[in-house]
DNA sequence: CGGACTCCTGAACACATGGACAACAAGTGA
DNA sequence: TCACTTGTTGTCCATGTGTTCAGGAGTCCG
């Protein structure tokens, strides 16, 4: 009873929410501190793992104390679990509308494209699903056999599709799906592996179209497509 | 001066070591339990990162006690590091015996076979290394400097001569390790995410071979060359 | 048998961690 | 001004951690 009624309000609340915003008012010192936080959780848990992570570091991060962390979320494991509904709903988005009557290799470039970039301007998320797949998913083990279980099935409908019209090559779709997460994702998890074999300080834009106009070539090649113009 | 004099005796002295094994006869339950402890490591680690890996949950997994884990390997970084030892020493070999005069179509096809083979066989030591990358590499940092991008070099010298010679597509010999580095440690950094997808329990031989054949022919078509018999 | 090793282990310790909580400050609307 | 909600923080505690250590057991060989 005397634990604060409103911590975590604004978790299971969606942002967007206020379909009735009436009971609880976010505030705005509290929308920004919950922006900061989980910037700040980001960049702890890619970098130690869940168990790893200390709720100190994550606070220090901030410039919070630690305290304050807790009262806008009352655990780790709910801001764990609060992160990757941000992340998660930011990828949902990609390649998802995809139509049998789109064109193959436009929208596999696009794609391969859109993946790309979102290891340039999200590596952290990529990082963190990653080392939370590794370990065995075990807070997103549901959403991998519901959701994305289902938006697989949604993509490959359409790419086998394409292929019973004669429009590419034979070639599995789920495994051409896992191909192009991997291969495109590998630009933001292996980061470091991939700058030290090329000897580089960082990152630059062009890299990034490079690595983008390397992989849409030989997997649409791979695919029997021409590139699009 | 009181520490155990011996302990890690094993671990900077290589295993085939004894050029002139003298002073310290190893002894087979030294051997023995090393074995035993770093397997039991290696599930720890890779299920719960370096920080989250505790040296009881080790212990308990080898059927020791904790002390016991301790007389063997005097701390946890030297444990994780013997690891490592182990592990890169298991792959170095593959593919470092390619050469220009090799086939291009067979040698990247059996490096991408051989890649496969290996995410099957050791899943557990593919995911090590993929935590420690994502995760800054603050161990592997000097071999990813030196051995490894001096193995790339070799390499895509040789994928170079190729292209050169005009036994395949102009491609970015670098890129191209990567596409082939990521999308076959995909298949046991993933597993999860892969069975969740697929609906299954397990994998079976079946599916390496599937996904060894599909990952074959779209990269070697994509690089302008034919499947080898 | 006896000594010199190799191997084993329970107990102890200093320290970090997640989380609870109570008191306090700031904001807000009437 | 006042009542009430929202935000802030220092302190405390039980638990778990890596590592030390001192002593004991097993094993091998002359």
């Amino acid at each position: 009873m005397t634990k604060n009624p409103v911590a975590d309000a604004a978790v299971s609340a969606r942002v967007e929410d206020s379909g009735n915003g009436r009971r609880y008012r976010p505030g705005r010192i509290r929308e920004r501190n919950r922006e900061k936080i989980l910037q700040a959780a980001e960049e702890e848990f890619a970098l130690n793992g869940y168990k790893g992570a200390t709720i100190q570091n994550i606070a220090e991060r901030a410039g919070l104390p630690k305290s304050n962390v807790l009262y806008y979320f009352s655990n780790k494991q709910r801001m764990y679990a609060a992160m990757f509904d941000d992340i998660l709903g930011r990828w949902n988005k990609v390649f998802s509308d995809v139509r049998p009557e789109h064109d193959p290799a436009e929208a596999l470039a696009s794609f391969i494209r859109t993946k790309v970039e979102m290891s340039r301007r999200y590596p952290l998320a990529s990082r963190l699903f990653a080392m939370e797949i590794i370990q065995g998913a075990p807070f997103l083990m549901d959403h991998l056999r519901t959701n994305m279980r289902e938006w697989v099935r949604g993509r490959t409908e359409v790419i086998q599709q394409w292929i019973d019209d004669g429009r590419m090559a034979e070639v599995d779709p789920v495994q051409l799906i896992f191909l192009i997460w991997s291969s495109t994702q590998h630009y933001a998890d292996f980061q470091v592996q991939i700058l030290m074999v090329e000897n580089k300080a960082e990152y630059e834009q062009r890299d990034f179209d490079h690595a983008a106009d390397f992989l849409t070539d030989v997997i649409l090649r791979g695919c029997g497509l021409e590139k699009p113009t």
